[in-house]
RNA sequence: GCCUCUGUAGCUCAGUCGGUAGAGCAGGGGACUGAAAAUCCCCGUGUCGUUGGUUCGAUUCCGACCGGAGGCA
């Protein structure tokens, strides 16, 4: 019998952590983050990762063990979760995977396989600078030739997904829609329990988004923002949301108003986002925050129907 | 009180020499396999302030009224 794999998705500042805790509670659980950003040390408040208090002596994992410079590809992640987990299950405990980071939670849930392979930037920005001097255009008839299956669903203007495609060209001598197909060549281990948390009125979420936001600023984003400024490369925590956007105010080219703004519409769009991803995922059960009365025992209903 | 300007998409505004309208922002939808809080794609019908008049036809011209801004008293 198939190990059933509980997880919490959503939308950030729908509430996955309180959920997450409280079936821990009942479920003899662990945590497990699924959040690109809560990995990292040095922005607390701005992912709003759990602090002891908050995590009422829930064991959680994930959370705050990369440094600052670090990064972390999805192959790692899931490989960093599968450990975790496995650990969980070791201890006879249920394993919760909480988060909004849609690719890790796919790529757990979906059992997907990476094959061993250290990310080369050497060859990334090799491939980026030839896309830069090139066009995407011509790029993407290039990939046509080599890959056409991949070409075809991406568009010229996909530098990213173009320079990936490439990338595993050169690395691995196969296409990326070999290596893709290749990825789910292993039944999973899990039996999936997706619990999606959203709201039926979209305005509700944004709502709890520019309050949380507020109070992000009452508890001292501001100086948290300005010990990241030094970082770059692009990867990891410098693209973090609720940073970056402060920024301009450090600069002068926004008011902190302004900046404040930007942040609490980088969110709301972050979020609109996140639900795109989870919607098209039919495993997920979802639960309308402001129609349910009592989302805890919907969300144990639902796991229980599963097993 | 009089004069001038103004009222068009959620907001800021174009525009139609009369044939019912389009930009930016906001917003919405979608994609997503090693950077993902990233990256990329698509989407504009709205009593053209109200009401009369002229006209085959008015958001457009004319009148009145209502709202806003400014000027003169």
């Amino acid at each position: 019998m198939k190990q059933r794999l509980i997880g919490i998705v959503g939308p950030t500042a729908s509430g996955k952590t309180s959920l997450g805790i409280a079936l821990a509670k009942r479920l003899d659980g662990e945590i497990v983050s699924a959040d690109s950003m809560q990995l990292y040390q040095g922005i607390h408040i701005a992912s709003a990762a759990p602090d002891e208090d908050e995590q009422c002596g829930i064991p959680h994992h994930l959370i705050e063990i990369l440094s600052k410079e670090e990064s972390c590809s999805v192959a790692d992640y899931v490989a960093l979760a599968r450990k975790k987990i496995d650990e969980i299950i070791a201890r006879g405990h249920q394993p919760i995977v909480v988060g909004g980071t849609g690719l890790y939670i796919n790529a757990l849930f979906n059992h997907t396989q990476f094959v061993p392979e250290q990310t080369d930037l050497q060859l990334r920005e090799k491939i980026e600078r030839e896309y830069d001097a090139l066009g995407g255009e011509e790029m993407h008839r290039r990939l046509e030739q080599l890959d056409p299956e991949t070409a075809h669903r991406l568009h010229p203007n996909d530098r990213r997904r173009i320079v990936r495609a490439f990338e595993v060209l050169a690395s691995t001598g196969r296409s990326q829609s070999e290596a893709n197909a290749a990825s789910h060549s292993q039944p999973s281990p899990f039996e999936p329990v997706l619990i999606g948390l959203t709201f039926a009125d979209r305005q509700r979420l944004y709502d709890r988004i520019n309050l949380r936001v507020d109070l992000m600023m009452q508890n001292g984003l501001l100086e948290e923002a300005r010990s990241t400024l030094e970082l770059t490369g692009g990867y990891g925590l410098s693209q973090a949301i609720g940073h970056k956007e402060l920024y301009p105010y450090f600069t002068g080219e926004k008011t902190l108003e302004q900046a404040v703004d930007s942040l609490k519409q980088a969110t709301r769009r972050y979020a609109k986002r996140q639900l795109t991803w989870f919607r098209r995922d039919e495993r997920i059960h979802w639960i309308e925050l402001d129609r349910c009365q009592d989302p805890l025992s919907e969300a144990l209903l639902f796991i229980s129907t599963k097993g």
